[in-house]
Formats: C-alpha cells, structure tokens, sequence
DNA sequence: ACTCTCGTTTGATCTGGGTCAAGGCCGACC
DNA sequence: GGTCGGCCTTGACCCAGATCAAACGAGAGT
C-alpha cells in the first residue's frame, strides 16, 4: 500500500493491482513509467452505470474505493449479480470484445483505469503482466465457484451469513484487522442488491438480517452499519466448509 | 483436430489445450517437443476420482474423451458441482498448490496430463501460454457466471433446460454438427449429479426430466441417451438471456 | 431363472421462501 | 414543518420444490 504521485488527483490507490500486485511485486521501473502513461482515474456516484453488459468496453482497471457489482439480467427483469467488486479488484476482460455484464458503482467509486490497446499490448510485451492477471482471473474462478455452493446448496439465513462474513472478511484483510474476534463495516447495499447477489427476494433478506440481529449474531447501526460481535458464530452461521475460504 | 503421434496409446488428442489451442494456434515446434517431453495419458474409469480436494494435484491436463466433474461438498454432505469437464476442458491450477475442488469422472475417462513444474517452468518461458491459459481461465469464468444466474435465478424446468442445452451445445461444437435443429447425445451423467450441478433434489431432476419428455421437447432413449427434437425450443424453455450464450 | 444392486420414476405430504399488501423510517426538497 | 419518494420491515398466505416412501427396470452375478 503506497501513495501514487499522481499529484493532480491526490487518490491513494492502495489497490492498483497492475502496479501494485503485477508490477510492485517486480518492480520493474520501465513497465511503471508506461503504465503511467495510460492510467487515468474515473469517478462514479453510488448508483450510477459504470458500463451496460454490451457496451465495447474500452478499460481495464480497478476499484481504488467503493463498492461495485457484476450483474446479469433475463429478459424478463430477474437480475443475478454475479461479482461484488471491493477496492483491490480488478475489472475487464483483456482480449474480450464487450462487458458481458453489467458494472455499476453502489457507493461512490473511484477507480483506477488503463485504456484497453495499450494494456493489451503491454501484457503481451510484459510476460509477468499475463501471468499476475492469469493469477487474479483462478482468484476469482475460485470465488465464484464458491458462490455457486451459497446459491445451490444455502438456506437464506446460511446465504445473508455467507455475504456479511465475505464481505467482513475482505474488508478486514484491506485494514489488517484480520485476527479481530469482532467487525463493524458499512454495508455498501441496499436490501434488494443483496437479494440479487444471493438470490432471495428483497423480503426474505430484511427477514433473516432481523432474525440474525434479533438473536444478537449482528447489531445494526443506521442503516448500512453492520457490527458483527463475533466473526466465528457468523462463519459457523454460514455453514462454511473449507474453513470459509477466501471467497470473492 | 489432429492425430497425435504417441503409438504407445493410440488416443486421438482432439482437446489437449496446449497443444491444440495454445500452441498449434502458433505452432511452434520447439515448444512441442518441450511438450511432448513432458506429457503423459491417463485413464479413469466411470465413478473414479481423480483428485480429492485437498490433495497436492501435481499435474495439469486436459479431458481427451469423457466427462469429469468439479465438486464441493459442505461437511453436512449437500454437494454443490461447479464446473463440468467436458472433451478440451483444461484442468488445473498452474501456480497453485491444492486442486480445491474433487474432480471425479462420470464416465470412462481419458486425459492429456503434464506434470506440473515443468508445465510451470514452460509457462513462465512460453509467453503466450500464458495469454492462452487467461483465455482459457475467463472463458471458464464467465461460465462460472452464467451459472450463478441459472442456480440463483431459474426455475427447476429452466434449469434442467439449461443444463441439457449446454451439454448439447458443446457436443455439437465438438463433432461440428453446430447448425443442426435437432441435437442427440448421451447424457453421462446420473440423476443424482444433474441435481448437484442444479441445486436441485434428484426427485425434481427426475420429474422435470418426465415432463419435458411428456411434452415432446426431449425424447429418452434409454437411461443415457437423449434427443433433443427442436434446440431453439429448448433454449426457449431455459429461459435465456444473452441467446444462451455459450456456457461451460 | 432368480435375486441383488443401483439408478430411476412416481406419489403424497410438508415447508422455506416467494408473493402480495400494508405500514414505518428518514432524509430531501418545498 | 409537511409531505414526498426511497428504502426497509412485518404480516398473511401460497406454491415450487424438498422430503419421505414405495416400487420399477435393467444389467450383473450365481
């Protein structure tokens, strides 16, 4: 985590993985000057459209800070989400014509962006650049292959277990909070969001967000804050095999 | 398509990815014999693991014939597939210490196998193995995507819709019949694991199956074989998005 | 031919979560 | 301060799919 000298924005991209988790973890100083040269910084307001499912697409990049999700719609207006996007991860598919799903900020958002081309061509001149990438894409193979047990196999009360212990979970290791017995987090989503991530209906999400609260396994705070008293009742709440992974 | 050249076993090596995706799509021979040095065959029979989730896993491959699953299954015993390994179906995590998921075949089963160090080694030499890996791995994910949206969001009749189109989809790629109205093939899997592909009971696997056939959109031809009288009608009840894009 | 096993089908009943509907809470804007 | 519009909560009822249970069919072994 490292300040860039991007002066005329003044973000900290604590999360930049091209640079941060590609190139830092080589520190190849040509790669960084031309990195720069294509990265430019983009601002969403919560809600807002990052891009439709058929947009071309013309970035990568990835989330400095907010919140955003993946999500898939039918025809007939069911949505699925299909990735929730915190500061570090990474967005766009080198190599791929359009967006496949649909982006959107659900807090404010600052991301972090190369043009397309030439990220592209710097990842077949840089071999280390495909490799972090290939590296990144298993890490969220495995995430959402995860997400399928919660979507197959999961009660609602096991599946809203599933999401905040994620959700606290990635936040955690963002601040180095990691061995806390306890998490209090803002919860980026509105009920209905979560319904789509989780497949339940908005209804069905307030239900067991009150029996979890009810039953003293969280507090809420306003609206969006979430305090988890004790992480370990949330994961056994979860009904997590492999020890609850390192999902999403 | 092409035969390969190894007398010893005489399989015809339609799906080896590396070979045949990532390397003939340049064809570069030094790398073949790099490849070749370092391949090797292996055969499961129907019902047999082939890697247990938590085992080492030291090599990486590819389905030449038959079809294997990728399986999770929570400590209670619900089991969740998430992923269907069909013929030129790339197994395996380069860069990556366990196999994550039980990968089991669900019939006879032949596959193209590297050893993985050296297959780790070649990849770090071999530029656009790597580029051909990431393709491979985000293709695999955005059919981990569209999954989500079938477990999460579909009904038991879509579902199985789903699941039979899919499989019909990619055999007809494979044996190059993509045109065809009607599609047969033989379904090599159980009841039991449509139903952990689905999220569903093998009961309802079993009654959506008997209604489809009630109403002329699949026919059964004995337990394993089906035929699929009219794909667009079937594509039609799996209530697709995106034109049933092209999943697993 | 008989029977054992394994996968499958079908029926009867139950239930978790969906659906429909009515308020409640709170910040924004007049 | 009032009311309007977004969210969220809660209740009452319903239904798709789960669960429980029985029986069927086909291949394999004796």
């Amino acid at each position: 985590m490292h300040k860039l000298k991007t002066p005329e924005l003044h973000v900290e991209c604590s999360a930049c993985p091209i640079r941060h988790r590609a190139v830092c973890s080589r520190c190849e100083s040509d790669e960084l000057s031309q990195l720069e040269e294509i990265k430019y910084y983009r601002n969403f307001q919560a809600g807002q459209t990052v891009v439709w499912s058929d947009d071309p697409m013309d970035f990568v990049g990835s989330v400095v800070s907010g919140v955003a999700t993946l999500s898939q719609t039918m025809e007939d207006g069911r949505t699925q989400m299909v990735g929730l996007l915190l500061p570090s991860d990474f967005v766009g598919r080198p190599g791929r014509r359009g967006a496949a799903y649909d982006v959107t900020a659900t807090s404010d958002l600052v991301m972090c962006c190369f043009r397309k081309k030439p990220f592209e061509k710097l990842m077949t001149e840089t071999p280390h650049i495909a490799q972090r990438l290939l590296e990144m894409t298993l890490d969220e193979l495995d995430a959402a292959r995860e997400w399928m047990v919660v979507l197959g196999r999961k009660t609602a009360r096991e599946k809203i277990a599933s999401l905040l212990s994620i959700i606290a979970r990635r936040y955690a290791v963002l601040e180095d909070r990691q061995s806390a017995r306890s998490a209090s987090f803002d919860l980026p989503l509105t009920r209905e969001a979560m319904a789509d991530y989780l497949g339940l209906t908005l209804e069905t999400v307030s239900r067991q967000m009150s029996a979890l609260k009810r039953d003293g396994t969280i507090i809420l705070e306003g609206k969006r804050g979430i305090v988890v008293r004790d992480m370990s009742r949330l994961i056994e709440e979860a009904g997590d095999d492999s020890d609850g992974g390192f999902l999403v």
